[in-house]
DNA sequence: CAATAATTTTAATGATGATTAAAATAATGC
DNA sequence: GCATTATTTTAATCATCATTAAAATTATTG
């Protein structure tokens, strides 16, 4: 059993991959709409139609399927990063778009994609390694802000603190966005130009 | 025992509420700082150098202790809003202070304040109480935005989209902030107008 | 179809940490 | 200082889930 075993990290193996990945996001879902103490691991199963047990078939324990969750969000974050980087816009333009498809990741098929309330009960090596996953995020949001100011498409300002602000309002959309696709529409037509409207230079 | 009851929420009786206070501080540290699930009430009591049953001296059980940390952040806003609506200024500049003021609330010595991650393991009393609460505050603010709108120093907006990003920001603040008083000093420097400044009317 | 591997379930077990009761200590008012 | 009340501790208990092991089922492959 497990020859499989979810600690190889099999990106091929659709099967399998797939499966886990479905049930990421339900654990996600119940994370966001539940909270973590008030979802347990039946709660995630009940979604997929399995008993609880059964997720231990694609993770060692609890606290592996939060981490999961965690990585999987920072993952659509960097995606929308790429995406928004490789399209070679100017700085403002660019922050636009990342946070369109990070929104869009988010509030869309991708989602939903966990709040990160709990990284501080993951284990030291899992912690640690999404904080770091946060750190290079947090970064290169400061890099592309820092490129706009350069090329005179963003006003001077500091990079931490407007990092934070603009983070910080996007982190907390899965707190109150559960679903609703008319509200999707919307916070993916408002949210951008809302986040962005402080930073043009005049 | 316990004739002061805890359930007779007694803002007059300073020896018991004092305490009960500094609890909530705690436990809002605690909270803030290892997650909801990673904090034992032991933390909590450690922090206060009392042993953890002590603190049923306080509070009925461990949802109820996480139920008036929100109650109190809720406060807190409030209050913050009310100074800044009471200083008459025009819409634009009753925001700018009242982010200003739950700012300095947050990280100031009234601080720490709970972010609001498990509302939804709340009993269903509580969390309707909470919920309403942040509901309250939230078209408070949307009233901000509104009179801002009308007597011409905000630029329209969607009120409700504007006010979760603002909110969210707010909100996610003690995730990244935990005590140090340069970083305060910074937030309390920048924020307000990081937040404002997309509000302004051309 | 047989054989092997993958997936899920059933049925216990176990750990953690919240909770309680009773006793002990400290504080206060007379 | 005595009596009463407030506060805290000690020492169990309890409940909830997470977790595990073994068995059962389902899928795959030759």
């Amino acid at each position: 059993m497990q020859s499989r075993s979810p600690g190889t990290e099999n990106a091929i193996d659709t099967r399998f991959s797939l499966k886990r990945n479905r049930m990421l996001k339900a654990a996600a879902r119940c994370f966001n709409l539940k909270g973590y103490s008030g979802t347990s691991l039946k709660d995630v199963a009940d979604l997929l139609g399995l008993t609880d047990a059964a997720l231990y078939y694609y993770v060692r324990n609890k606290q592996e399927l939060v981490y999961l969750c965690y990585v999987r969000a920072a993952d659509v974050g960097r995606e929308a990063m790429q995406r928004a980087v490789d399209e070679g816009e100017d700085g403002l333009e660019t922050v636009r778009r990342y946070l369109r498809y990070h929104i869009e990741y988010m509030v869309g098929d991708q989602g939903p994609v966990a709040i990160m309330s709990e990284i501080p009960s993951l284990k030291p090596e899992h912690r640690e390694k999404v904080l770091e996953l946060s750190r290079t995020h947090s970064a290169a949001f400061e890099a592309l802000l820092e490129r706009g100011i350069a090329d005179g498409s963003i006003a001077p300002c500091d990079l931490r603190m407007t990092g934070n602000a603009i983070m910080g309002s996007l982190n907390w959309i899965p707190k109150w966005f559960h679903g609703d696709p008319t509200v999707a529409e919307k916070i993916l037509e408002e949210f951008p130009r809302i986040l962005s409207a402080g930073l043009a230079a005049r």
